[in-house]
DNA sequence: CCGCTGATATTCT
DNA sequence: GAATATCAGCGGG
């Protein structure tokens, strides 16, 4: 499979996730090789759209997604977990595409994705080796190193090459997960993406703001 | 199966 | 100080 150019991120990150959607990202380590194949994803629109880190501008961490379309932009969330998404838009815009889920393919790729997800905690089963961001960065061994990689070099230690196309038929939309700052509107923005019927599709959660006022020292 | 909760650190207010 | 593009563990039905 062809692995596209520059300039096929240099589109509206909308029209760039549908696209990405059974792609195969491939990712060479002195481990060895994992390459997954997409079935989720969500598109956010830089500065004008309130679920993407960019509503309120540039900032040190989101720096990146500012930059040249075809990198990756690679977060930390929650302390523990890392987030990964794919830079589209012209260099000076912020849109972007996050990588949710995909399923393993090629030889020898689930085995060491099981051996590192193993390290960090529990897998159920097979499908569950890169259903979810975090757990996807972490079957990938993505982490903030890794921030600003080029997927556009054939060969490179993260490589993503355009799958054999899919048909509209078969993707589904819906609100993206567990994003707020769109004032409980999801539905505004319905640009998660995922195969259906894909059994490595993450489970839906709504966005629910934590309870407040937990303290872990007492005061 | 389902729902709730704690962990944990970076970012922004 | 509060929020966060998450996950795993726990308890109950």
């Amino acid at each position: 499979m062809p692995v596209p150019e520059r300039a096929w991120y240099d589109r509206p990150s909308l029209e760039v996730a549908h696209d990405l959607l059974g792609a195969v990202l491939t990712r060479r380590t002195s481990q060895g090789t994992v390459a997954l194949r997409l079935t989720e994803v969500e598109a956010y629109d830089g500065e004008r759209d309130p679920g993407s880190h960019a509503f309120r501008g540039p900032t040190a961490r989101n720096a990146t997604m500012y930059g040249e379309p075809g990198h990756l932009y690679v977060y930390r969330h929650m302390g523990l977990h890392h987030c990964v998404n794919v830079v589209c838009g012209p260099a000076g815009t912020a849109s972007a595409v996050l990588l949710r889920a995909g399923e393993v393919v090629g030889p020898g790729g689930a085995a060491l994705a099981r051996r590192r997800r193993l390290e960090r905690g529990v897998v159920r089963s097979e499908r569950d080796l890169a259903r979810g961001p975090a757990r996807l960065t972490v079957a990938l061994a993505l982490d903030l190193a890794d921030d600003g990689a080029d997927v556009t070099v054939p060969g490179g230690p993260v490589e993503l090459a355009a799958g054999p196309g899919v048909a509209p038929s078969d993707v589904e939309a819906g609100p993206r997960v567990g994003v707020s700052g769109e004032g409980g509107r999801g539905d505004l923005y319905p640009w998660r993406l995922w195969l259906r019927d894909d059994p490595t599709v993450s489970e839906y959660r709504a966005a629910a703001p934590r309870r407040r006022g937990v303290r872990k020292q007492a005061g």
